[in-house]
DNA sequence: TTTCTGTCTTTTATCTACAATAGACAGATT
DNA sequence: AATCTGTCTATTGTAGATAAAAGACAGAAA
């Protein structure tokens, strides 16, 4: 195979959920629009509904014959992109797997292991390297520096100048600022899980990401915002990663984070900035304590 | 072809400067490790040395037969390797000609135009995309960011945060520590460069990356270290393209060091920030003023 | 015993090829 | 006049191939 038609097959998955809401489809520019893709891949989507007699396809009119059956979608593991696939088997490997710190990395070796040529593993791992637990050796092998002590208490350090900052800059935000809005709603999601902590404590992982992003984002500096993707990725693998006290661990960090919001509310940067620290410390333990 | 042997060419040359100053060339291995290259390369270089008649090769007996003369050597341009004229390009292409933030980048023209595969031009900007001079939008080309005003103040801002922690840290170094023999040699380069300023202030830019990298080495924190590629490459370009009063900014900047380097010898925190504080704020201005 | 060389295998860096996807343009439709 | 579709071209993402370089191992030399 040459490419991946997985965009293709995402999107038509996509389209397919949009045909169930509708008697007909909308112009060709408009579901290119809709979707995301171009469109070469949204009249690839068309042709593949009108062989399966789900629309009938005549120039402007779209016009669904039938619903979609659970069979007409492609399963979502034919969805994933080649990148999210060899990220997850990378991630997998090096925090699940004996990942010794000094280990070497052979790009062949892993290549074959995920079932991929060399290229796309290659550009991964080039990818990686920012995140800074692999480095490469010139003309041989990466080498595996490890999720370690050092490793983690460099991230946090680096994460709480650039967090404070943030914060800083946050209280200082014109009212009419969209963040504000944006912050409202992500007050109101806290507070919904917290309502329902027994069953929902697992969705405190995406919600804590979109929290932090939204205050990193507020420094309006590219190097800070783009050094968060480095946060998001060790805390990402780290809550599917380590389980125990999860409940716990993350009501308090929903309070925190309560806590954290009404200070940057008060627009007082003394509050903000104890309310951030306070928080910041305890994710850091956190973090530590994931650490053998 | 299908990799370079710039490697071979650059050993090659350096080996034949280690010839000229010897009657016999040592073991192989000892060799490799003098190079930096494996032995397979050095029994490359050897089997050439032995096809020019430069020595006479028989298992442990390398005897020097004649010394090297320049046409011996291979020429300079074909010992980079094609990061490196792939960088150089790239740079010249965005600093020089008309880099209008906004316009994208094609891979496949700047292969074409460099004379290069388009793979190797692929993975040089997967590596440059971490300087947030361009971004990506997945399945099409690449958008220049461009050299703005923004660009340079958002990166000042994070170098300013960084490098106050690193001098902070550097002040509390003990007595011991090898940097302060570092920063004594870095010293007596600057001293050697100001006192004959009128013919070495082009010197200043190599000798600025050693000290300010020595600096933010003692941060201990790969984050820290690592961002200070994105400076030195920024400031790196910004030397070679922007020469007006070269000589009284270097001269000016020699002298703002000095006084840093003073500050950070005094063990006194208060002392070290003020002078970085100037140092930095003096580079900033520099920075911006070469910006239209 | 230790270090070196000869030989062989494995891996990386790079090119080329090709399907998937994006994107451009002219003529058709509203 | 504005938007849409049909058609065509160009670029990207990925696999596969291959020379260069690294590296492993056994036997030779010191």
């Amino acid at each position: 195979m040459a490419k991946q038609n997985t965009v293709f097959k995402d999107a038509y998955n996509r389209c397919l959920k949009l045909l169930a809401d509708t008697s007909s489809l909308p112009s060709e520019p408009e579901l290119g629009q809709v979707l995301g893709v171009s469109r070469t891949t949204v009249r690839a989507i068309l042709s593949r509904f009108e062989e399966l007699q789900l629309i009938a396809w005549d120039k402007r009119k779209k016009n669904v014959l039938r619903q979609p059956r659970p069979d007409d979608y492609f399963p979502t593991e034919e969805t994933d992109s080649l990148a999210e696939i060899i990220e997850r088997s990378f991630m997998r490997r090096i925090l699940a797997g004996g990942a010794e710190p000094g280990m070497q990395i052979n790009e062949l070796e892993l290549a074959r292991e995920i079932g991929t040529g060399t290229t796309s593993v290659r550009e991964f791992l080039i990818r990686f390297s920012r995140f800074g637990l692999i480095e490469k050796r010139p003309n041989s092998h990466w080498i595996l520096k490890g999720f370690t002590r050092e490793f983690a208490l460099e991230l946090t350090e680096v994460r709480e100048m650039f967090e404070l900052r943030s914060a800083a800059r946050f209280v200082a935000l014109p009212d009419d600022h969209p963040a504000w809005a944006e912050l409202t709603q992500i007050e109101a999601l806290h507070r919904g899980i917290l309502a329902d902590i027994d069953n929902r404590y697992r969705e405190f992982s995406e919600l804590d990401e979109k929290f932090h992003l939204l205050v990193h984002k507020a420094s309006s500096n590219r190097f800070i915002v783009d050094f968060y993707d480095v946060i998001a990725i060790v805390f990402h693998y780290h809550y599917q990663w380590n389980k125990t006290n999860a409940r716990e661990r993350n009501a308090r960090a929903l309070e925190e984070h309560l806590a954290y919001i009404e200070a940057l509310r008060s627009h007082d940067p003394a509050r903000a900035e104890q309310a951030c620290r306070r928080h910041l410390q305890s994710a850091r333990e956190t973090l530590l304590q994931s650490i053998p």
